[in-house]
RNA sequence: GCGAGAGUGGUGGAACGGCAGACACGCCAGACUUAGGAUCUGGUGCCUUUCGGCGUAAGGGUUCAAGUCCCUUCUCUCGCACCA
């Protein structure tokens, strides 16, 4: 028997798939709305290490998709490309002096091929490159828009900042403390950085998720992230200072328990309200807290530190004087960076005021505590009661009380109802190479004037170092003749912005550029967006969950808000697909010595192997170990397709268990394939090969339609399958098999028998034999009447084609 | 600390509230070849000689019936982390 010669059938279709275009996506008018389908998947960033085997996991998923959904009559665009601008090149270009668009187009050429290699029905003429200028200048166009809505600003703020990588980062790039990239802990940094605000969005971020096919855990971590929180404002006069306090609360309920206020140590007020004999303490404590990094802050967390101002504010409600305190458990960045303090109903103001001994007054009692409530309480209590302590307020559940203090705080002029969010706005600049110019000039006379759209593309010019400078400028910023140059406002001496955009800015928008990659004169034809988007299914990492996919629908809403694009979400539908992780159940590393090679893979299994292998191993969306024995076994699985292939055709009709087996087959595969349930769809076709392969001679009807459910996860073997058949043309032109809903059931149905919740017996039935004559039926099947001899029966339960119950005394 | 998700054979994993372990790996036995990561057949959760009993992280509950629904606990993974 030959075996399946893998190698030489991968090579032939895939020319042939490329010659013929077979999967070139045209905008067909004959196709309605609801016949179109745009599948995406993540761009990969092209790494020096090649393809990982984690990329062709998400690829074949959407690959499968999108051949199942073209044999389904959709017309579907399935593009790939590259995410190119990023660190690693950079920081191979300062170790090597290579040019990082050199190093990145030979990746990119790498990754291509081995992309190729796994036979995804990509339209690969569609590509995008995000350092390719053509395609940055339409990223700088949106930057440019950003700017004249006000959406893009320049600021000079305490930022993190990466030591090793040199750059600031955004918020959403720092993990527990840590650069997200290079795990070297960020330090706070004060330098002048472009900012975009995303802050203007959150709320449509934030409600806009509702209408999202995402999964939960993202939406939650979006969710969480932006953070919102609904409160009050209330404004504290200072004794002998004339501006009042303003701070911030979710309980304003609790205002007449605040017995102290605690400022951030970056607080503008702090110098100004502190007496001269606390004033050397004070300013003590605020350097330190200006020494610390933010993870150093949190790591003291469990101990609270503070100073006393010497101040004193006045609580609105009830005119006690009480103490204000700064400490950095208060931060600057949220609200007003300034707060009551209530210990009695605050875990942290607790933990504070015991440390100092401040005065605790409970002013929420538990439902049905009777008190008395005079004395200060031995435990703090975060939860919602009944007010006590609290004057005219008393009585009132905390929800009312909320709402009570509030209209009485605005009545009187000295607060006001107030949302908060947690998200900042992004820092959208770096100081690095590799990444788009910000296309603006800082002009003497004009400030920041923005390069007229025609200009486009700032190119990046040729440095002769990429090594930052750490100083807070760029590389670009050594290169004299292309820093200076003339505003296009007023024609007198500017510089440029020597910032670079960060990583993310390319990806905000690709999917886009794949609608009309070579347009000219825009980032892509209405037209075309129209056509396609949004995009239905959009397969990736959970990695980027709040870092591309919410910088991506942030941009979208923008460009939705300028009537660029017809809808306000870009990704309808969300799919994350798990890790592969190492054969000893750990994360693949080079240190590790896990690593699983694709090329490997595909020169000694073959591409289908890979494929098929990587969908059975389990639900698409969890994380699972990589097993080279599984590999193996699917391996085998294909050879015995072919195998089967090689065995004599005959034009006979069906038996009826093969016929039945085939339409349960099809059936499954269809369903499972719809709903990206893989694992389970090659598991039927494992089955029903395996009944095929005891048979002598291959009855065409049996065999047909499998190979057609085959293609999508075997293209390279369906395809020639398909021409050992004696079809000409692509089976991914081929309409999908159709199944027969009666002849997916069986005639006869194995009945169980339970006797007190065991099962005791069982017996066939013929399908739909009612639940009376089941009953019957079961009294006298095999030992059952020995199971009920002496017994009573309590109750008779029967589930049609599938059990009878009985119950006995 | 807070939030989310997950715990099923030796392994990856199946299972509309209805026979737990499909399919695959591994292992055992046999056949055929006589080794080129072979192929085919049969077996394979645990205990028990049989009848049968026990089994889905642990404990409890609802139900004729629970891996699945509810409560408590434990473990692991991920996210956030003094957000007032």
């Amino acid at each position: 028997m030959a075996k399946y010669p893998f190698k030489d059938i991968e090579k032939k279709w895939q020319k042939r798939w490329e010659d013929e275009q077979t999967f070139r996506a045209v905008e067909d008018e004959h196709f309605p709305k609801e016949k179109r389908r745009y599948v995406l998947d993540m761009f990969p960033y092209p790494s020096g290490a090649g393809l990982h085997v984690g990329h062709p996991e998400g690829y074949t998923a959407t690959d499968i998709y999108c051949r199942y959904l073209r044999m389904n009559g959709y017309n579907v665009l399935h593009p790939m490309g590259f995410d190119a601008f990023g660190l690693p090149a950079e920081n191979y270009a300062i170790q090597t002096g290579t040019h990082p668009a050199v190093t990145t187009y030979a990746n990119i050429d790498r990754f291509r091929t081995q992309i190729k290699s796994l036979g995804f029905s990509y339209d690969w003429s569609r590509e995008v490159i995000t350092c390719d200028p053509e395609y940055y200048k339409w990223t700088q166009w949106i930057f440019l828009q950003l700017f004249k809505k006000g959406l893009a600003y320049e600021a000079e703020m305490p930022i993190n900042w990466c030591p090793s990588c040199k750059t600031g980062l955004a918020n959403e790039e720092v993990k527990e403390g840590h650069c997200d990239r290079c795990g070297t802990k960020v330090v706070r940094k004060r330098i002048r950085q472009w900012v975009l605000k995303i802050t203007a969005y959150a709320e449509r971020l934030l409600a806009d998720l509702d209408k999202l096919d995402w999964p939960e855990p993202i939406k939650l971590m979006q969710r969480n992230w932006i953070g919102r929180s609904e409160g009050a404002s209330v404004f504290f006069k200072i004794e002998g200072y004339d501006e009042a306090l303003e701070i911030y609360t979710t309980r304003p309920d609790t205002l007449f328990g605040a017995t102290y206020m605690v400022l951030a140590p970056e607080h503008p007020f702090v110098p100004h309200i502190t007496t001269p004999e606390h004033r050397a303490a004070v300013e003590a404590y605020i350097e330190e807290a200006a020494a610390k990094s933010d993870l150093e802050r949190t790591d003291l967390a469990k101990d609270k530190t503070g100073v006393f101002t010497g101040a004193y504010a006045i609580n609105p409600v009830n005119g006690a004087r009480i103490p204000i305190w700064i400490s950095d458990y208060v931060l600057i960045s949220y609200g007003t960076g300034a707060i009551m303090a209530v210990p009695a109903h605050d875990a942290r103001d607790w933990d504070f005021a015991k440390k100092f001994k401040l005065p605790i007054i409970q002013v929420v009692a538990r439902p049905g505590e009777t008190g008395p409530f005079d004395r200060e309480p031995e435990a703090c209590n975060e939860a919602e009661g009944i007010a006590v302590n609290s004057g005219q307020f008393d009585g009132l559940p905390t929800a009312q009380c909320i709402a009570r203090i509030s209209e009485w705080l605005e009545e009187r002029g000295i607060g006001k109802k107030t949302v908060n969010y947690k998200l900042r706005d992004w820092l959208f600049s770096r100081q690095r190479y590799w990444g788009e110019p910000i296309p603006v000039v800082h002009c003497d006379r004009c400030g920041i004037v923005p390069l007229p759209e025609e200009s486009l593309p700032l190119a990046l010019p040729e440095v002769k170092s990429y090594t930052p400078t750490g100083t807070g400028e760029s590389p670009l910023a050594a290169i004299s003749e292309w820093v200076n140059t003339t505003c296009p406002r007023c024609g007198g001496p500017a510089k440029r912005e020597t910032n670079t955009m960060p990583q993310w800015a390319g990806s905000c928008w690709y999917y886009l550029r794949y609608l009309d990659p070579k347009n000219p004169n825009a980032l892509a034809d209405r037209s075309k967006i129209d056509y396609w988007m949004p995009v239905d299914l959009y397969v990736g990492g959970a990695e980027h969950a709040v870092l591309h996919l919410l910088y991506s629908r942030f941009w979208h809403k923008v460009l939705y808000d300028l009537g660029l694009v017809n809808t306000d979400e870009p990704f309808m539908r969300l799919v994350n697909q798990g890790m592969i992780l190492g054969e000893d159940n750990q994360k693949m590393s080079k240190s590790r010595g896990n690593v699983i090679n694709p090329d490997d893979i595909v020169e000694n299994y073959g591409a289908d192997a890979m494929r098929v292998y990587e969908m059975f191993m389990g639900p698409l969306e969890v994380s699972k170990p990589w097993s080279t024995a599984g590999l193996v076994g699917v391996s085998r699985f294909l050879e015995r397709i072919w195998a089967i292939s090689e065995r004599p055709l005959v034009e006979e009709p069906l038996a009826p268990e093969i016929e039945k087996l085939l339409h349960k087959t099809i059936k499954k595969v269809t369903n499972d394939t719809a709903t990206l349930n893989f694992n389970t769809a090659i598991s039927q076709m494992m089955i029903y090969s395996n009944e095929l392969s005891k048979l002598e001679t291959i009855p065409r009807a049996a065999w047909e339609p499998f190979v057609l459910l085959l293609a999508p996860y075997a293209p390279h073997l369906g395809e020639e399958l398909w021409e050992k058949l004696g079809h000409e043309g692509s089976v991914s032109k081929a309409p999908w098999p159709a199944y027969r809903e009666e002849l997916t059931c069986d005639d006869e149905k194995e009945i169980v028998v339970q006797v007190n919740g065991k099962v005791r017996s069982k017996f066939t039935a013929p399908a739909g034999t009612s639940k009376e004559k089941l009953i019957e039926m079961a009294k006298r099947a095999e030992k059952i009447p020995e199971w009920l001899s002496g017994k009573e029966i309590v109750k008779a339960i029967a589930v049609q084609d599938k059990l009878v119950s009985f119950v006995v005394r």
